[in-house]
DNA sequence: ATTATCTATAGATCTATAGATAATGC
DNA sequence: ATTATCTATAGATCTATAGATAATGC
């Protein structure tokens, strides 16, 4: 079969294959299953990545590099602190919206294994850092302003992402138990946004 | 060989599998890695449970049960609402803190199987409930008495389980990537056990 | 006699590769 | 000629079962 315009097989693989880890991890597809999905044989798939492990790190380093590159985009551009808090943890919190398999992929790969924590680490903690030192540097400067109690950058940083990616790794199960309707759960969501963010506000109040 | 005094075969299977599906999850451990750990042949553990979805389901449920159970322990002894309310988010720090990967498999399994959910939701369903209308009653009284803001059970539980349940499943990975030491890791939770408190705390002003 | 444990193996994957065939770009 | 795709299969698991042997409780 010729290339199919700008959509080739390498790509509808990637595509076939993002679409299956974030749904069942690593460990639970097969590359059997890539290529019924992908609508080709299995063989293909080893012809474009060689490895199984290959192909699933070229998605994983993407996806990684799509959730922190939106991280960066921190709101100093705000008039208030406040202001600014809250369209930061916005939009943390939209980034995974449109990504919403991502945090549970990531807990899921990082902890069943642990070796790939290390050959992350160097490509992005210099990403990650930037981010921490501007965040460190802002909320220092509203510490010694008294707008907001003392805190540091690293418990601001783990409570937002904790509050925005267990919500997403928990909505299917909580949606489930609750039998809400897919509107309900967009509604939910939406609930959870705003209330984030009060609560965070709320709790750096001096 | 005879029975190990109480330490059955069996129970030492149990245990065996235990440690290995909360290290890595059902798909990535293997009935032979289980009898190895156990120190028996791998048949053995389809005589004593047939099969490996069955032992599974069975160290599962007993996980879950200790989940929730703990859980139900709140202070509602407690002198003043900040005072219950610290102590009900430190039970349910420490009771993760005492099973620490619970979270990362509970996530992990229900979100690569959903067909989970439902057989649990019926037999937990309950129990959760229970603890539900308990912690809303405990707030509207508060809030009538102008305590607290207006919060909802629902929204205070989400809050509460996902800082403390993620704080537990990235804790492996921020250890590696700030190279904490045992000790420095087990300072970290102590400190962030205080934190969660104060945040939710101020968070719940009036 | 019954229960626990073992050896051996069937049958079903699954990943990866070799080698054949078809399509594409000169 | 080169690149993309396919068929076929090797080799490594992995789960589950059958049937043999050892231990235990009467």
């Amino acid at each position: 079969m010729p290339n199919d315009l700008d959509s080739s097989m390498e790509q509808t693989i990637l595509l076939a294959a993002e679409r299956l880890f974030l749904e069942k991890g690593f460990a639970m597809t097969s590359t059997t299953e890539i290529a019924k999905e992908a609508g080709c044989n299995q063989a293909l798939i080893h012809y474009y990545f060689r490895t199984k492990e290959k192909l699933f790190e070229a998605i994983f380093e993407d996806k990684l590099k799509i959730f922190f590159s939106d991280f960066v985009q921190i709101s100093e551009s705000a008039s208030t602190f406040e202001d600014g808090l809250r369209r930061t943890i916005e939009a943390h919190f939209d980034m995974i919206r449109s990504h919403p398999r991502l945090p549970f992929l990531i807990v899921n790969e990082l902890s069943t294994n642990p070796a790939r924590i290390d050959s992350l680490k160097a490509r992005f903690l210099p990403i990650v850092g930037n981010v921490y030192t501007r965040v460190e540097a802002w909320l220092e400067d509203e510490i010694s302003k008294g707008t907001i109690r003392p805190i540091s950058a690293f418990d601001l940083m783990i409570t937002i992402v904790s509050l925005n990616a267990s919500l997403f790794i928990a909505a299917p199960i909580l949606r489930q138990v609750r039998g809400m309707s897919d509107e309900e759960l967009e509604r939910f969501l939406d609930w959870r946004r705003k209330e984030v963010v009060i609560m965070v506000t709320r709790s750096l109040r001096p």
